[in-house]
DNA sequence: AAGTTGATCAACCGCCTGAGA
DNA sequence: GTCTCAGGCGGTTGATCAACT
């Protein structure tokens, strides 16, 4: 029968959307609430097609959103949550309120598949060179393999600094931010998506991980009794907070929650509207540095 | 300084699902 | 029960930038 295409292809734009896009954007759903995607395109004029729309407010417009560097602690949430769940970034995404499935998925493929993979090679070799049966601390209190596993590349992304924050004249990272800005402004949304995610995925998720358990995508033990659930489900977030640099024992140089204690001891900002406005169109958007740290009960707030 | 390569990430594409007619 | 449609998801692409030669 043939399927329609979401939107009209004719006269749509494509490519990075512009800071009077997202201002538009942005105002439309500040008056009516995220949902009904069709509709955006035609009452704001955007030259957008609905998913687009969607995706970019979803994304990166969305109150709430914590972008940049992942701290430790969310790293070994990801590779938990990956083990568990496979490539369901979106369930991923609802155990990490703050990031979106897609900066989940980017982090994923661009940083944790190299990591895990280096470091189950370096495991391999030494299983292989030792055939015993040796933990994971054993190994690394020998001091097993320093190329590999001191690499620098194998600490914690959080160390490493990031071309998002070396570029912040781009637009694409002047926006990272929107969405705090628009902290108390906009209205959670009963039927927003991440509220809907939430409770499916909740619902879909705790079966998940009673029913199938550690084992669901797990292939090698060694890996799965290295990033235990219990572990990182344990109170104890400073602990496990960096699942390669505490298997390493590297020192923690940033402790996990810093910044969002850090974001609590200042406070969080409203700015109006108008000053948003200015800013998003405001290239350079170094004035707006206070802004950017997050309020420490995020995590617990998974729709601002 | 110029060209090349690799890494990163925003955005798109196509498929799937659920709701409503 | 069937069809249509909107929304959601995961995979992939392409632009951009930094590092390297």
């Amino acid at each position: 029968m043939g399927r329609s295409p979401c939107c009209d292809k004719i006269g749509i734009k494509k490519g990075p959307w512009t800071p009077e896009e997202d201002i538009i954007l942005v105002s439309y759903i500040q008056e009516h609430g995220p949902g009904n995607w069709r509709a955006v395109p035609a009452n704001t004029g955007l030259l957008r097609c609905s998913k687009s729309c969607r995706l970019r407010w979803t994304n990166y417009l969305r109150p709430g959103i914590k972008r940049g560097n992942f701290t430790p602690h969310e790293e070994g949430m990801i590779i938990h949550l990956q083990a568990l769940l496979g490539n369901r970034w979106a369930a991923i995404a609802s155990y990490l309120p703050q990031r979106t499935d897609n900066d989940i998925k980017n982090y994923w493929n661009t940083h944790l598949k190299k990591k895990i993979k280096k470091y189950q090679t370096a495991l391999d070799n030494y299983m292989i060179s030792t055939d015993s049966g040796s933990s994971c601390h054993d190994m690394m209190s020998k001091g097993y393999d320093k190329d590999a596993i001191q690499n620098p590349d194998f600490s914690g992304s959080h160390l490493q600094p990031s071309r998002y924050h070396q570029s912040p004249s781009t637009y694409a990272s002047s926006t990272d931010n929107i969405s705090r800005l628009l902290e108390g402004w906009m209205r959670p949304s009963p039927k927003s998506t991440q509220g809907k995610n939430q409770r499916s995925n909740n619902s879909e998720d705790s079966e998940s991980l009673g029913d199938r358990g550690c084992c669901a995508a797990v292939t090698k033990e060694d890996l799965d009794s290295l990033i235990s659930f219990e572990n990182l489900s344990s109170i104890s977030w400073e602990k496990s907070s960096s699942l390669v640099d505490s298997v390493l024992q590297r020192p923690q140089l940033e402790p996990a929650g810093s910044e969002a204690k850090q974001g609590v001891a200042e406070g969080q900002q409203q700015p109006p509207l108008s000053f948003l406005e200015k800013w998003l169109l405001d290239e350079a958007s170094g004035q707006v540095d206070g802004f950017m740290e997050l309020p420490a009960d995020c995590c617990s707030n998974p729709m601002l």
